[in-house]
RNA sequence: GCGGGCGUAGCUCAGUUGGUUAGAGCGCCAGAUUGUGGAUCUGGAGGUCGCCGGUUCAAGACCGGUCGCUCGCCCCA
């Protein structure tokens, strides 16, 4: 393993992906800003039980996503994901006293999985959670709000909207129950993979990509005949408030959530366009999270979204701007360059200055960073106190005084 | 953790049934052009053929291992 290599899994964002990247992270943060949420962050990493308490021991990213390690006697962890460590922040800075809290995110987290299409070990997500609102109107405005993020960002026609209901803790055991026994009549029959899930997480089996299992969980248990009334209500409210909103979605009853904290509402927005991965924002209702960490007992519900599988659906990155260049001729001008530019930038205009080279050399330069216009300084313009300025697209020229340089460059668009 | 595909210049790739000094396009550098970029032409730099071992008179090519990338499974954003 050479040590000039990045880390499996990590990758570096150069200026075109960063763009692209920032993008994402600014349109969602300004559409999520529209619906009440302000963003904060919370550390990169947090003592490992903060992650081992909420996400179950037997989730997949507890047993072995996890990126852990002791230090000082401290058990650390980088954050698989965020909504624990907003819970952990919520809970030991006493914010519940203002609840409800609208939260927005955006930062890296880490998995330690094998590397594909749209994964990696460090990758950024955004997120929203709102925390203190046992209404259903908060599920449906989370649930907007990620609409209106995938609008902002010119996609939301390219992915589909999947909700289910997991019911509350009464619906959840009874139902879980049915599907155990009737799952255990077919043990035989299901993918290895499954049975192992019979025993972990049953619900998942309703998830499986096997032929087989498919087949079997096609006449397994309704999940809908287990619900309790007020989890049916709960469930009905959010569907009309979506309706209402003009969101489109299907139901999905074999959606179910990897995280164990989940209850009611759980949704994803999938697409076909990345390989193997579907989901590019997921999210559902958290009631038991908080308390389950420690604290009092809270409702919350959020989403998150990968920003690297959004940014791979944008069309188009934020373009780079275009910077004026300066080309100085003969060493006169060169001192006088250095002073021009720095006044310019110091009046918002983006200025390039090549650093050597006769004017040709200069002029190419100019040409490679995609400049708007050169700023041509010579002996004659020197001694008449003026630049010429050239439109590097049209190839137009024309000298300007230095005192109405400013204006003439803010013409230019 | 499991399975498939692929590793030749900065990038995209060619390289014949194993045969001498490993090529192209793009990009980069310089010149044609000492006050004018893009286009064109000329020249130049740039490679331990991922790495280690094996087979062979001879390996970029064949075999084994290894590392990396990639696609998929599991799981997930």
């Amino acid at each position: 393993m050479s040590a000039l290599q990045p880390v499996r899994g990590t990758h570096d964002i150069l200026p075109e992906d960063m763009r692209r990247h920032r993008r994402v992270a600014d349109g969602a943060r300004g559409a999520a800003a529209l619906y009440g949420f302000q963003e904060m962050a919370t550390p990169i990493f947090e003592f490992t039980d903060v992650f081992k308490r909420t996400l179950g021991d037997t989730s997949d990213i507890v047993t072995k996503e996890m990126y852990s390690f002791e230090r000082g006697g401290d058990f650390l962890t980088l954050r698989p994901e965020n909504t624990a460590g907003v819970a952990r922040a919520v809970i030991s800075g006493g914010l519940l006293q203002q609840a409800p809290l609208k939260y927005f995110y955006y930062g890296p987290m880490f998995r330690y999985e094998r590397p594909q299409k749209g994964r990696l070990r460090q990758f950024h997500q955004i997120g929203i959670e709102t925390i203190g609102v046992a209404e259903p109107l908060a599920d449906i405005e989370v649930i907007a709000a990620g609409a209106r993020v995938l609008d902002t960002l010119g996609i939301l026609a390219r992915t589909t909207l999947e909700i289910n209901t997991l019911g509350d803790s009464e619906s959840r055991t009874s139902y879980r129950q049915k599907l155990v026994d009737y799952l255990k009549g077919h043990e035989g029959a299901l993918s290895e993979d499954s049975r192992k899930r019979l025993d972990r997480n049953p619900l998942r089996v309703l998830d499986s990509k096997d032929e087989g299992d498919r087949k079997i969980v096609a006449n397994a248990p309704l999940f809908d005949d287990s619900l309790t009334p007020a989890a049916r209500d709960f469930y009905a409210k959010v569907s009309d408030g979506l309706t209402r909103l003009g969101i489109a979605f299907s139901r999905n009853q074999r959606l179910v959530r990897g995280l164990d904290y989940y209850c009611h509402t759980a949704f994803e927005f999938t697409t076909t366009e990345l390989g193997a991965q579907s989901a590019v924002m997921a999210g559902g209702r958290y009631d038991g999270l908080i308390e389950q960490m420690g604290g009092p007992a809270t409702p919350g519900v959020g989403w998150a979204a990968g920003v690297e599988r959004l940014s791979m659906m944008l069309q188009d990155p934020l373009p780079a701007p275009r910077p004026f260049a300066i080309v100085p001729i003969g060493p006169e001008a060169e001192t006088m360059a250095l002073t021009l530019a720095e006044e310019l930038r110091r009046s918002g205009i983006t200025v390039e200055l090549g650093y050597r080279g006769n004017m040709s050399r200069r002029m190419k330069a100019a040409n490679k960073v995609n400049a708007r216009a050169a700023i041509l300084i010579g002996e004659n313009e020197i001694s008449r106190n003026a630049a010429t300025v050239r439109d590097l697209d049209t190839g137009e020229q024309a000298e300007v005084p230095l005192q109405a340089l400013k204006d003439r460059l803010v013409q230019f668009r």
